[in-house]
DNA sequence: CTGAAAGCGCTTACAG
DNA sequence: CTGAAAGCGCTTACAG
């Protein structure tokens, strides 16, 4: 015999009220096409509400044949920016739409099964970039949409860029570098913010950057400040707030002045930026408008909204402080 | 009509092989007291792998009466500590066990209707600790097992600050101060953990400590390490490695040398730590042994073991860097 | 305007 | 050893 629960079901607020559980479910969910009066719709709900009623959403979700549940597949990498807000927004936006937004973080190693092989979204969005494999593996296990690239997309990502080689150049550095991190997990994403930044740099007229990678822990840093400054490179772009911390830490020790022989920016504008000495410039991006287009996105790929949303204006922002 | 999906289904399974769904599913099951043929278990099962079969889990849900689903609540404040391979040891333990785990980070302002409302979980586990809303909610919802504190318990807390004050004590160091940070969310963890240190003090014969609270983009800092100063404390212990970021930035513009001056230790580990001039010296937390307490709590919970895990023995480590 | 009923996919007690 | 069948809670076409 099947397990029964103990919550309160549907079937027990219509008995409460001597209706049938079909009247109830038209109440509960507004469906279109019935005309139920006024007062027995107020009768429902209240009762609904008096006993603590919570839809079943796995019996929801068998019976339609979709889950309602939206996943944003969160990105290996430590993600700086205040991330709080945007997973707010989103959730909200999709709340309201009748969804729910299920984070998940997939890593390289993971041995347990991927989520969305038992949670069954209706979509799943990269927040980074997805690779191939789980595209196929979340397609198999029901996903009706799969959104790739969808924030980290190279469009926003070269705003970000553009805009630390402008500040640069703005404040009279004509020789720059770009400093990348080691980690191979961020190497797509790198790349194409490199790519981004060349291609500024070549608008304004400046001669090719300089790109080198940097890690923690090794002298990658110490040897590119030196050899920045023997190249005349007085300012250095990071891929983020940690790497530029690693360029401004290298050059401090080594006794080039930040950010008079060299400056530095970095991206994200993390809070320990603050706290270092020089205190990192960087570029921080608005986070609120992402999410409305996000969850518009994931909408309008489950046909809730007839036209595709407009394309994002990404918002980003200098921060300036004292390494630059 | 109810929807229906174009997923395999257990009786897609049975129809290719000519045997019964109930067959089918005693072996994909794994039901005990059943003697099924390993002949027809393994036809069962290349069949299964052959049609590339995933289970329904809203059908396996709505029948069982639970999801079999963990969900382990994010603390609102950033982990520092390396999560992903917890995150990665708690998954894969609960996998073997048949259970799936969802992490979910709920803020205080937000909108959407909690995660647990929607998945019904059967276990809802705090990282860091849980209102009394959340957890009536949670039950509300039809979570079995709810155990909230399980890892920033006073005891693990303890340990890392006691650490702290004895590597200071360690090194020479009598007159102590705590760092506190200013943000509430993390008032509770904190104050744990400075009563912890207080303790340690008392216990090495030292006199109370001085208990601060800095943030960044004030002075608070800056007035910190000057009152410091004048009271000739010359060891701190701050509550993490952003707190202890503070102290040493404003100690290094206030022309006080550290460590020779005045040393800092922080808490976490956070990487960006060595970054950092001069490099912040930290305590480190062992994830492994403490991902494998948490999935057993969690199992024990759910009467899958017989008897409770063994308390955890924390396993905290001295980072030694520049800073103390 | 309201009710009886089917069926989503699964698990499992029961009958052969 | 295997099958027919019930029922978890829900949604919704259909009949009154």
């Amino acid at each position: 015999m099947p397990a029964s629960s103990k919550r309160v079901t549907a079937a027990d607020v219509a008995r409460a009220l001597g209706l049938s559980r079909a009247t109830v479910g038209f109440v509960l969910n507004n469906t279109p096409g019935q005309t139920i009066p006024e007062k027995t719709r107020q009768r429902v709900l209240a009762e609904a509400e008096r006993l603590g009623y919570r839809p079943n959403h796995a019996a929801q979700a068998l019976r339609r044949g979709n889950t309602r549940l939206v996943m944003l597949l969160m990105p290996d990498w430590p993600v700086e920016t205040s991330l709080a807000g945007f997973l707010d927004e989103v959730s909200f936006r999709l709340d309201q739409a009748g969804y729910t937004l299920v984070t998940y973080t997939r890593r390289a190693g993971d041995r347990a099964r991927p989520l969305w092989e038992t949670l069954h979204p209706d979509v799943v969005l990269g927040l980074g970039e997805l690779d191939e494999v789980s595209v196929r593996s979340a397609k198999v296990s029901g996903a009706k949409v799969v959104l790739t690239q969808s924030i980290a997309d190279s469009a926003l990502t070269a705003a970000g860029a553009r805009l630390q080689v402008r500040h640069l150049y703005e404040r009279g550095h004509r020789r720059l570098a770009f400093a990348l991190p080691e980690d191979r997990r961020l190497a797509e994403l790198a790349a194409t913010r490199c790519e981004a930044a060349r291609r500024a740099a070549a608008e304004l007229g400046l001669p090719p950057l300089d790109v080198r990678s940097l890690a923690a822990g090794d002298d990658t840093a110490a040897r590119a400040v030196r050899q920045w400054r023997d190249a005349g490179i007085t300012g250095v772009l990071a891929y983020n707030d940690f790497i530029a911390a690693l360029a401004v830490g290298a050059a401090v020790r080594a006794g080039i002045g930040v950010p008079t022989s060299l400056a530095v920016i970095g991206h994200d504008d993390a809070p320990f930026g603050q706290a270092f000495v020089p205190a990192l410039s960087s570029v921080r991006m608005g986070i609120g408008e992402l999410a409305r287009y996000v969850a518009d996105l994931a909408l309008h790929g489950l046909g809730h909204t007839g036209t595709a949303p407009a394309p994002l204006v990404p918002d980003f922002r200098i921060v300036h402080r004292e390494s630059s």
